[in-house]
DNA sequence: CCTAAATCGGATATTATCATCCGAATAACC
DNA sequence: GGTTATTCGGATGATAATATCCGATTTAGG
């Protein structure tokens, strides 16, 4: 579901939301927390800063911050740049469909992966941190309680 | 979600499903009709075959067929040999994570990915090209049909 | 038989992803 | 001004996924 760079870049995005006062964070130090490769890091990192996600400042004392708060980042923005989010077109059942008749496997599949691109949509960073996000799906099947 | 390799087995899982008679279709039919690369699809309807999933005549006149009937065949196991289905169990916080007292963030990736996985199990080929798979999340605009 | 159609199955090529390396540019601190 | 900690940014290497190639095996049909 995400990629490696991408559960990187939400990793780090997430780590950076938990510290509240404005000071930076070093790349090594974030890589350090998160047990990943530093010098890839770096990479995601200066990248999210190209996006707009993260604030960047050089030099000693220098690091990297959220550029917006918590609350305002969702989740996609986060890990767009790193991966495809756009759901797939190709029918499931060998494009050979018609887009204004569907089968039902390739109108199924398009309403599932829309259906996660939306929660990614819906979920920000505060609400990952809070447990408040969309990503609780409605119904858990598994949630049968016998005793 | 799925790759690229895994949407290949799933395609022509389908398209062998929709065949009703007991006759067998070739390797390079199927690819045909998918159009996906031939060579590489033989390599996964081989694998396939060794998996189970599928039959194989080999010689003239030979080919591929389901082993089992569409509905009893889950999506699951048709993805299952062609990429990781389980669900990741790295912390979105970076690895600092307990499991007994698991962050939120960590517990609804897990939630999510597990919810994800339960559908593929949950649904099999008949039940997708009927419609009626359990591919529909909640949040779809479908009638709720109780089993 | 012999030929041809097809699955087997390994070896190899191609491509995308992941990761490292190294030299710059910047800026705080002495 | 020099030193050092940092981001910047390209070039390069490593690994996994995807795809191709080629020969061997099986088997139906003439």
């Amino acid at each position: 579901m995400l990629s490696q760079t991408g559960t990187y870049a939400l990793q780090a995005a997430l780590h950076l939301a938990r510290r509240e006062g404005p000071g930076v964070v070093p790349a090594a130090r974030i890589a350090e927390v998160l047990d990943v490769p530093a010098t890839y890091l770096a990479k995601v990192l200066h990248r999210m800063t190209r996006e707009g996600v993260l604030e960047s400042v050089r030099g000693p004392r220098g690091g990297y911050r959220l550029r917006h708060d918590p609350g305002s980042i969702r989740v996609s923005a986060v890990v767009a740049p790193f991966q495809e989010l756009r759901p797939s077109t190709v029918c499931l059942l060998g494009g050979a469909c018609d887009p204004d008749n569907p089968c039902s496997a390739h109108e199924q599949r398009r309403a599932w992966t829309a259906t996660a691109l939306e929660m990614l949509e819906a979920t920000s960073l505060a609400d990952l941190l809070n447990g408040a996000g969309a990503l609780h799906l409605p119904a858990s099947p598994t949630e049968e309680t016998e005793s």
